[in-house]
DNA sequence: GTGACTTTGTGCATCGGTTCACAAAGGCGT
DNA sequence: ACGCCTTTGTGAACCGATGCACAAAGTCAC
């Protein structure tokens, strides 16, 4: 497995980097879009500045782990004061690229795809629905959410002529990972999929997964132990009574 | 702060239960449906015999993990031949509860409840739709996807009479919580919130979160480090040429 | 029946992430 | 100007999850 080795030899040398603000840990990443969320409605409501402690709530975190996470994009707190709004949310914005937009292409224009070009959510922060595709022939021709719905032979244009970088998969599940297939091959390497399937991707390339059942599976799951929690216990008070 | 304390003891008792097979951690829950769909994957195509290193591979996951994941609910593979798909995908149907059916509730009849109501991937596996919610009584008597759209008043009796365990919200941010808090009230364990904000609930209550604009901010994240390391690349070939 | 071969289940080391607790750092009142 | 008080940033302990490697357990061929 020496091709793996090699791949990552790149990084390394990266990480030497005089401007070395490597390694934001994955789970801190995931987490910075609900702090900058949570600052937006604080600065909607003319607060302009925030302690760890008020910020961590807002975002549904405990104080300690904000201040670790945001330790790892440098120091932008005031010791005794707490964060200035406006400055931290312009940080986070920096360091999730977000000062820049985004091209996005939906793929599949079902009633998913449908619900998702018509989103607002999309415009809102950095990114800007600019294609939206369909293996449908039948559907060509067609506008939805002002935008014309184009063959997927547009891809390759849509990357070197508009910058697209992330595609959104909304297609079903048999045929999501041809699309992926497509989407990789005109060089976009970011990838959201609503598929409930596993896609198979080469090195370089993010998936991110969105799966309703998955979601519904797991809260299903919890909702049974609760069940029978609930169950248990009466159980156990029955037994109670009856010695 | 005695109240937490005491919610948590029925757990405890129940934890001393013989037949404990408690604490299936978080993670392998997660994954659980997926290796429940890739089995369903193999059954479809008559395959009735897999090894963990060709259900590792269908899940995209070592096989390492998956037999560690699989340990958790017990012992039903055998070794020297593998796990039998119909088997063990019972065994994880009934783990997660898949075994009876939940009703599900939409609240929010915009473009996303709209979609999520036609989607027909939540029939497929153990939920079934059994009523749509708006609070605007223009929707009110409107069809969607063969279902009538009630008004929030009708919560209640949907949980008592339909059994209702699991609440779906599609609604704008702004009502989110006041939707969330009619949904607990009414007797709703179970949350899966697509809208962009924090959902506070009381203590017994699960809340999943899906947002794309997370989704999509994490990708760019990474999509911009993409980029920066191109640039990086260059910028070393740049200067090792000049010199 | 026996031995070789395959694949599971798991103990152990490791890693990343979370929590705790506190010293360092700054503002603010006097 | 100075010391008190608040809040940050972080070292260290802790916890859960992952990956490794192998012994245990079973099949299959002969």
């Amino acid at each position: 497995m020496r091709t793996l080795h090699e791949l990552k030899e790149p990084e390394k040398t990266l990480s030497a980097d005089p401007s070395a603000r490597r390694g934001i840990p994955d789970a801190t990443v995931a987490r910075l879009p609900e702090y900058l969320r949570a600052l937006t409605g604080f600065a909607e409501r003319g607060i302009t500045s925030v302690s760890s402690e008020e910020l961590a709530a807002a975002a549904g975190v405990r104080s300690a782990k904000l201040r670790k996470d945001l330790s790892h994009l440098g120091s932008y707190g005031v010791r005794g004061v707490g964060y200035e709004v406006d400055h931290l949310a312009y940080q986070i914005s920096r360091e999730l690229g977000l000062t820049q937009d985004w091209p996005v292409a939906i793929v599949g224009m079902g009633n998913l795809g449908h619900a998702l070009a018509a989103y607002s959510g999309f415009a809102t922060r950095g990114f800007r629905v600019v294609a939206l595709l369909d293996q449908d022939t039948v559907l060509h021709e067609q506008e939805i959410a002002g935008l014309p719905v184009q063959p997927m032979e547009a891809l390759p244009s849509l990357v070197t002529d508009q910058g697209l970088a992330i595609g959104v998969i909304a297609t079903p599940a048999a045929s999501a990972q041809s699309v992926c297939d497509q989407l990789v091959a005109a060089g976009v390497r970011s990838i959201l999929n609503f598929a409930p399937c596993v896609l198979v991707v080469p090195e370089g390339v993010d998936v991110r997964k969105v799966d309703l059942s998955t979601e519904l599976q797991i809260l299903a799951f919890h909702e049974q132990r609760k069940s029978l929690a609930a169950q248990g216990a009466l159980d156990a008070v029955a037994e109670a009574v009856s010695r």
